[in-house]
Parts: structure tokens; sequence; C-alpha cells
DNA sequence: ATTATTTGTGAACAGTCGTTGACTTTATGT
DNA sequence: ACATAAAGTCAACGACTGTTCACAAATAAT
């Protein structure tokens, strides 16, 4: 059968404590090598696949066969970055949310921490933006469902206000997805920049800030659907 | 000197109407059919850069050569097919703007027709959408150009509303390239649908007319910077 | 100590790629 | 009618690609 092996790590004694099996940090390490080699290529003009299995190799000083002890092709290592980038931006927002809300300034410090944190992980996004349209169906799903589950979180985030009360499940979902949005954009442009541009990247700031404001103040005044149809019965009845 | 040619057509005499240059005609063509192959071949899953030279020639019925005839290398040719893309899009622009307003539901009127456009050229929004990120800094930045004037345009024409003038340019050009980015949003989503879901493009429709609907409220609220001084001001004097 | 398993190497394959140069064919200019 | 220039064909090159197989070295299991 071809499951795994349990192996049964450090069988005799409970001594030796430190044997970190030297044979899968071995491994670990040249794995490591092959995903940052790919994020490194794709630093440049290339998109994922454009650059060569044996590009891979070759930059992360191994030859093109060892790639097959790690990754099946191409794609398999494609899917592993966008669920190492999807699962890194999930933590920070997790993060984010735990951090007390000052309310008032809200929307300036989240949009700080965003582009503070996009700037950090400029690869992983680097290659988000790339392949949310240039890639295999397979990575490109990959992409949207976690974009999609990340609209579903900001919504139910968004739904612990008390403002959000009036609104329905499906019209936090559309608000949030017009937030994630901005924050989309903003990222590609930020990506686009010269990483030190820091007039530039303040600019950015104040226009995603301002565009979250104006959604904001739209969702203040929304007429929510329910009210609606509660007007246009009161005026048949 | 490497110029062109003057070719002086229909020398002797002004007649021979009808001799639309059957050379021309001929590389017109053929060169036509190499665009057209570039776009189809994009339809899949590959990417711009992931397509090869020989591939389009093939695709295109003619000899990998016969390319360099027509094209100095397959940048050209991208951005040729970029150009085109943004000059239909601008013309559909200039369009919509000249039918009447009928200023009730404008916005479903508006996103109506854009989604039509988008079904119907769709290989070249394909192409957009794949380029926007993907592709050579030069095909990059024509598209970020493309849709920067695009945005500008949208922000002239919103100034004829009578409540924009409450607002600055810098507000306008905020608001409009909100607008661009849900425009931008549902053509992605779109593009990633089967061109028959209509059940799909009717939600959609829905979704991006609600957004739209939204920054319009946000910006009948919007406190003008302008204003905001003015109060400030008031305050401190 | 001796097996077995795993990680990485090396050579080799059949294809595809971009680009070259010398050619045929065909319409144009005089 | 004849020379010219243009559009497309053909063969060939050196380089790079993904994948294969057999093999070496190192580690784990017994």
């Amino acid at each position: 059968m071809g499951m795994t092996r349990v192996t049964r790590r450090r069988s005799r004694h409970e001594e030796e404590e430190n044997e970190t099996g030297r044979r899968d940090m071995r491994k670990q390490r040249t794995r490591r090598a092959l995903l940052d080699a790919a994020l490194e290529l794709m630093q440049g003009e290339q998109s994922f696949n454009s650059i060569s299995l044996r590009e891979v190799a070759r930059n992360a000083g191994v030859v093109p066969t060892a790639f097959y002890r790690h990754f099946r092709d191409m794609d398999e290592l494609g899917l592993t970055l966008v669920e190492e980038a999807l699962r890194a931006l999930r933590q920070m927002m997790r993060e984010a949310r735990s951090a007390p809300l000052p309310a008032n300034s809200l929307i300036n410090r989240s949009v700080q921490t965003y582009i503070g944190y996009v700037q950090a992980n400029r690869d992983y996004f680097q290659f988000l933006a790339k392949e949310r349209f240039g890639g295999s169906r397979a990575l490109r799903t990959a992409v949207r469902q976690g974009t999609a589950l990340f609209i579903s979180e900001l919504a139910t985030d968004l739904a612990r206000f008390p403002t959000a009360n009036r609104l329905s499940t499906e019209e936090l979902q559309m608000i949030s997805s017009l937030i994630v949005n901005i924050m989309i954009s903003t990222t590609e442009q930020l990506l686009d920049l010269p990483p030190d541009n820091d007039a530039e990247v303040d600019w950015l700031h104040d226009q995603s800030a301002q565009q979250m404001r104006l959604v904001f103040l739209g969702s203040l005044q929304w007429k929510p659907k329910s009210e609606r149809e509660k007007k246009k019965a009161l005026a048949q009845g």
C-alpha cells in the first residue's frame, strides 16, 4: 500500500533529544530553496508559467532532476506558493483583528498596517498579483478562493460594528468585496513602485484611505433592501 | 537612411480607382491573422509571454520567418494588441457618452452596456486582464496609461453633474478610480465565467451596480477638503 | 555491521524555441 | 517589357526545455 511509512523516531531510549532528523532537515532546506528560487525569479519580468523547471533548480543550486524529489511538477510548486502566501495574509488579518480598536482613525491605521505588510512581503504579493489572472486554472482558482474567504472574514468583522445591524449578509458581503477591491488595487499600484519611494507610497495611503472613508459614508446612507420593501408595501397598503 | 519609402501610388493617371493595392491587402490580411492568432492562443491557460513566436505563426497559417515581415518581435505585436484594445474601449466610452442620460437608472444602463461590451470583446479583455500584471514592463505601463486616461475621462464626465461642483479635481479623480476599480473587478469576474452563464452574469450586474450606487451615496455625503478646512479655521478663529 | 531508503548527480533523449541567410514568387514603378 | 522591391518559404544553427534512467552518497532501520 502506498501509504507514508510510520517512522518511529528515537526508538530505544528517549535520550538523544536534539536529533532532529538530519535527513528531513536537509530535505526541507532544499525544498525551501526551490520555493524561494521560484519567488525570486518572478520578481522581474517573468510570470510563473514563463519560468522553467530547470531555471528554478539552477537558481536553487541543485540539479534539475532533484526537483522531482520535492514536487511532481511546477504546478504543485505553484500551489504551495499560493497556500503559503494566503496563509501569511490570513495570519496578518488575525493579528490586526486582535488589536484594540482606536475607532476613530481605524481606517488610517489599517491601511498603514496593510501597506507595511505588503512591502515586507513583496515577493509573495508579486506572485499573487501575477497569478490572479495569468496562471493556470488551478492556481487562479486557488487565489480566488483565498480572496473570497478574505472577503467573508472581513464581512463578519464589519458585522460587529453597531451601524451594521441594519444591513443584510449579502449587503455586507457586497461592501466587503468593495473594500477588498480597494486593497487589491492599492497592492498592485504599490508593487509597481520602487520599494523606497516614500512620497508615492504616502499618496497611495491617502488615496485608499479616502476611498474607504467614502465607502463607509456610503454604507451609512445605504437604504437596505428590507427597508425599501417595507416602504413599498406601505405605499401599496 | 532607413526611412519608410514614400510610395507614390496610382501615379500616371488618376484612373484605376478600385486598385486597392493587392500587395498591401495581402499584407494587412496576414498581419491581422497574426494578431488574431495571438489573441486566440491566449484564450486558454496561456499568457502572452508564455506563447511563442512559432506558435503564433503556426496558428496564423504562416511560416515562422514570415512573422518578421510584420513585427520586430513579440513585444511589438503585444503593444499593438494593447493599443487596439484600448482604442476600442475608448470608442465605446465615447458612444456611451453621446447617448442621452436617463438620469435615474443611469447606473444600471451603464453597467449593462459595459458588461455587454466586455462579453462581445472577450478576447481583448482577456488579454488586457492578463497583461495588466503579468507582462513585460512595456506592456504593463501601456495598459496602465490606458486605464489612467480612462479614469481621467470618467472624472471629467462626472464633473458635469451638478452635485460635483463641491468636489475638487483630486477628489473627483479619487472617486473615478474607485469606480474604475469596480469595473475592472467586474470584468475579471466576468471573464472567469462561461460566457453564457446568464444567472451569474446577472448577479455580477447587480453586485457592481449596487457598489456604484454606494459610491454615489458616499460622494454625496463627502465633506470636501475645502469645507473641512473652513470649519477648522472657524473653530480656531 | 549490514541492509534499505532516501536525496541528489550525471548523461542522454526528443522537442521546441528564436533567429540567420539564401531562395522563390508576385505585385509594383518606370 | 523589365528591373525592383516586398511577402512568404525552406533549411539550418545553437540553445534551452521537461523527463527518463542508472548510479553515487548519505542517512535510517534492523
